[in-house]
DNA sequence: AGACCCGCATGACAGATGTCATGGGCAGAG
DNA sequence: CTCTGCCCATGACATCTGTCATGCGGGTCT
C-alpha cells in the first residue's frame, strides 16, 4: 500500500495490451510491473513479481484468465483479481466469481472505471456490473452436464456425428442423445442453435 | 503537416478506444481529436473535425469499419485510412483494399506498428501485414455469388430451412441449392462447417 | 437398501438436410 | 447472337439429425 499498485497485466492481443497498459500509466499510484500475453504465463509471471492486482483477459491461448484467476486465488490468495472481457455473458461472470475475482469488467465499460476497479478491489470492494449481476442471477447455472457441455463444445466446428463419436470415443446414438437433451434443455431447435445459445450465456 | 497529426478513432469497445487514445496520446505528433464508438458516425463526425487520418476497427455495429472507409474514401479522399482488426482474416485485407484503406493492422501486433502506421500513411505509403497479404493473395478471391453469402449468412444463427425460406422470401429447395452449392465451393460437409469456414476466411 | 442421477448404449422412426438432374428467365461478354 | 453465369424453382433420392423408449452399470444421498 506504501507508494504504487503493483498490476499484472494479461490480455493476448498485443496492441491492446499495451494500449491498456499505457491507459494505466497515466494514473499516478498505478504501475504495470508485468504483461502476459497467455492465460498459462500469468501465474509463473506472478509468483516473481510480488503484484497487489491482476487484470485478466478471459479470451486467451494457454488457459482463459478465468482458468487463471483460479490458479492465482489458490496459490496468491493475496492478490487481487480483476477479469476483463469483450463478452458480457452472465456464465462468465459466474465462473469468474466462483474462481474468486474481485471485479468484472466488460471492455465496453468506460475506460475511467478501470483503474477505478483496480482501486476499488484494493480497499476491500467487489466491483461488479448490476445489470450483469442481475442477469446471471436470473438466468440459473449452467443446466448442462460435463459430457452435454464436451460434446456441444466438439459439434461447434460443425463436425458431423460421426465424426464426434470417434473423437469423443461414444457411439454415434450416445453422441445424438447428448445433443438431443442439450437442444432440450436449451429449448432449441438444432445444435446449431444450441451451440449459439450456449455460447451467448456463457456455457460453453 | 504542420504541428500535429490529427486522427479520428473508431472503436465500439469504449476500454479499447480510450486505451488506444491514450496510446496514441503519448506520440507528442499525433493528437486524438475525435472518437466515435458506430461505423455509421465515422463519415459525419468525420466531416466537422478536419482530420488527416482515420482509424478504423472493423467489428462495429451501425456498420463495418470497411463500410466507414468506403464512404470516407468517396466523400474525403484526402484522408488516410488504417483499419484495425482483431481478426487477420485475408478477406477482410481484401475488402479494406478494395474499400481504398492505406493500412491494414491486426491488434496482435505490437503497439508501436500503430503510431508508425499513422505517420507511414501520412507519407504516402501503404502497411500491410506480408503474411497476411501472401495468404490473401493465396486463396483468391471470395467465391460465393452474393445469393449465396446472404443465404449462409442467415443460416449462421442455426436457423431451419423452412425459417431461411421464409425470411429471404425463397423456396425451401432454393435455399437448399444455395446451401448445397456454397459447401461445395468451400470444400466442407455441410452448412455448419460453411459458416466457419467462410467466417475464418473473411468472406462472410 | 432403495431411489435417483449420470454416463453410455441400442434400435426405430420422422423430419431435416444435402445432392443431383433439370429447366426457365435474365444479364453481360465475346 | 450465342455462350456463360447467376437467380430461382421443382422433384426425387440418400443421408444425417433429432426424438423417444428402453436398458445397464456406477455413484450418491437418505
Amino acid at each position: 500500500m506504501s507508494s504504487t499498485i503493483k498490476v499484472l497485466l494479461a490480455e493476448d492481443q498485443s496492441m491492446v495490451r499495451e494500449a491498456l497498459a499505457a491507459l494505466l500509466g497515466l494514473e499516478d499510484d498505478i504501475e504495470v510491473v508485468a504483461q502476459v500475453a497467455r492465460g498459462d504465463e500469468v501465474l509463473p509471471t506472478a509468483q516473481q513479481h510480488d503484484i497487489d492486482v491482476a487484470l485478466l483477459d478471459i479470451e486467451m491461448p494457454g488457459c482463459t484468465g478465468i482458468e487463471a484467476a483460479a490458479q492465482l486465488h489458490k496459490a496468491l490468495p493475496a492478490v487481487k483479481l480483476v477479469v476483463l472481457t469483450t463478452f458480457g455473458r452472465p456464465g462468465y461472470l459466474r465462473s469468474a466469481m466462483e474462481a474468486g475475482a474481485d471485479a468484472f469488467l466488460v471492455k465496453d465499460a468506460p475506460a475511467a472505471q478501470l483503474a477505478e476497479a483496480v482501486r476499488k478491489v484494493l480497499a476491500g470492494e467487489r466491483v461488479i456490473d448490476p445489470t450483469l449481476a442481475a442477469a446471471a442471477l436470473a438466468e440459473g447455472a449452467n443446466p448442462l452436464t460435463d459430457r452435454e457441455r464436451e460434446v456441444l463444445r466438439a459439434a461447434a466446428d460443425g463436425s458431423t456425428n460421426a465424426e464426434l463419436a470417434a473423437a469423443l470415443h461414444l457411439s454415434q446414438g450416445t453422441v445424438r442423445n447428448y445433443l438431443s437433451t442439450a437442444i432440450q434443455k436449451l429449448a432449441v431447435r438444432n445444435r446449431a442453435e444450441a451451440v449459439r445459445i450456449a455460447r451467448e450465456k456463457g456455457w460453453l
